[in-house]
RNA sequence: UCCCCGAUAGCUCAACGGUAGAGCGGCUGACUGUUAAUCAGUAGGUUCUAGGUUCGAAUCCUAGUCGGGGAGCCA
């Protein structure tokens, strides 16, 4: 015995004028005295379901007028083809099989506030609209991890409990761990990564990440995924091109396999169907002179001297002068992480680059040419004050078959977020952790 | 951490320092084509907390709590 459905609704149009029994959750009922409207959602759709009180069974049809939203049902009956019906599908209800009454349901079709929806978040992702940037969520980690795969890249899964930070000083996540102190969570898997990349060629590790920083804005989560791809032999270079190349495949596949989803979302596909190589490529010098240029353009949006990070009206400004993703390569050394490869012709920036996002969405990815040379890493572990003693297993990667090779880490809800044109980074993963929000 | 804003019915909000209200949702009833149906009726309140000013405070003041928007930091 099961109490599986014969089909789902994406499928129903297959089993035109057959009789299908769906299982599913009630979205919205409209009763019309002797005839009940039942939005069915299953998952995959919704569909309309129509019961005539003369059609079916008195039990039946007194059933129908007490389901409520969210009630979990099975309901039997026939496929029509019907022009009124949203889908153009619609199910002559035979019979319906109660599985659990709901009973005031918190979230309805009207309004809500940011905060009772954040409390509700358990209930919130079954909405039409959060179910659709969950989907695309999952649909951006298949496509990324299916084409790395396809180019001949190994998953390699990173620790998360890791004893020292990784990039020096940001923020961590403290937690004892038995009798050795604190442990703490990862925020980025990237130098165990490429221990893998020393052994497989092309690796990527893909999971959590987390930052106690007390970041408050629409783009921040203290736990948020990131994927870091890892390539023995490439340069910053072939770094760039294995990056749009990624995220191309990404988008498209998006627009391929989520129409629907990004239709409920209302999502302007165009700049998306734009997203093909190359990405255009600018310096962080020509950057200083577009902002120096354009600066009293986005609001906040200062002129910057040599040597100063860019914020986020700066990302903004420098996005809106292009027609997709751009590049923004050699950075100065300074501001960046102590790993990073220096430019031979020009120490003092680095082989790296960041991806920002069109349309305000910001950094995307950050990515860089590692340093090779263990001199050279040691020198810099201690300039940035790090302890040498916490690298010894980092540096070593350089004593045996040392080589040239670069990486990235793309925040996935970042990601998620640009692709589903969402505007708050909140909405782009199942249960967001920001700096006041822990629960649910 | 800093700046700005907010908290009133289950939800979204209104109410000049003077009787705390509406819409939605709930419940009851009518309706054979509704799409957030429509119509009629009905129940529903410690106005975030603690002080203060005042004849009188949802409203003004102080402190706190919780939340929202932005900055910095970052992906």
């Amino acid at each position: 015995m099961s109490l599986l459905p014969t089909t789902t609704i994406a499928q129903i149009a297959a089993y035109a004028n057959q009789t299908v029994t769906l299982a599913g959750w009630i979205d919205h009922k409209t009763e019309k005295g002797k005839l009940v409207f039942l939005m069915l959602r299953d998952g995959s759709g919704t569909i309309q379901c129509v019961v005539f009180r003369k059609q079916v069974s008195e039990t039946t049809f007194s059933t129908a007028q007490q389901l409520t939203q969210e009630t979990a049902c099975r309901i039997t009956g026939s496929v029509r083809a019907d022009e009124r019906a949203p889908g153009g599908f619609e199910l002559d209800v035979h019979e319906i099989e109660l599985i659990h009454l709901t009973h005031d349901y918190p979230i309805t079709p009207k309004e809500h506030g940011v905060e009772f929806l954040m409390e509700h978040r358990h209930l919130w992702v079954r909405s039409s609209r959060q179910h659709a940037i969950l989907r695309i969520r999952a649909e951006i980690m298949a496509a990324a991890q299916e084409w790395l795969n396809a180019q001949g890249f190994v998953r390699y899964d990173t620790p998360i409990l890791t004893a020292t930070s990784a990039e020096g000083t940001t923020n961590l996540f403290a937690t004892p761990y038995f009798d050795q102190g604190n442990a703490y969570l990862a925020q980025t898997g990237q130098l165990y990564v490429e221990s893998g990349m020393m052994s497989f060629g092309k690796v990527y590790c893909f999971g959590p990440t987390f930052r106690a920083e007390k970041s408050k804005t629409r783009r921040h989560l203290t736990e948020f995924w990131m994927l870091e791809p890892e390539v023995a032999f490439a340069t910053h270079a072939d770094n760039l091109i294995l990056q749009e190349q990624l995220l191309t495949a990404i988008v498209q596949r998006v627009l391929q396999q989520c129409r629907r989803e990004l239709e409920v979302l209302e999502r302007d596909t165009l700049p998306l169907e734009r997203v093909q190589p190359p990405f255009p490529r600018i310096t962080y010098d020509e950057a200083l002179d577009l902002i120096g240029e354009h600066h009293a353009e986005v609001e906040g949006c200062t002129p910057l001297a040599w040597g100063e990070d860019f914020g986020a009206p700066h990302e903004t400004l420098i996005a809106s002068k292009f027609d997709r993703p751009v590049f923004v390569e050699k950075f100065p050394a300074a501001i960046k992480a102590f790993y990073m490869q220096p430019d031979p012709d020009r120490p003092e920036v680095a082989l790296c680059a960041d991806l920002i996002a069109p349309e305000g969405y910001g950094e995307l990815i950050g990515g860089s040419q590692r340093i090779h040379d263990a001199e050279l890493l040691i020198e810099r572990i201690q300039a940035h004050g790090l302890s040498l003693d916490d690298y010894q297993w980092y540096v070593d990667l350089r004593r045996y078959g040392s080589v040239p090779h670069s990486g990235f880490g793309m925040g996935l809800e970042r990601a998620v977020a640009w692709i589903t044109g969402t505007r708050h980074i909140r909405e782009t993963i199942p249960f967001p952790r920001m700096l006041y929000r822990l629960y649910p």
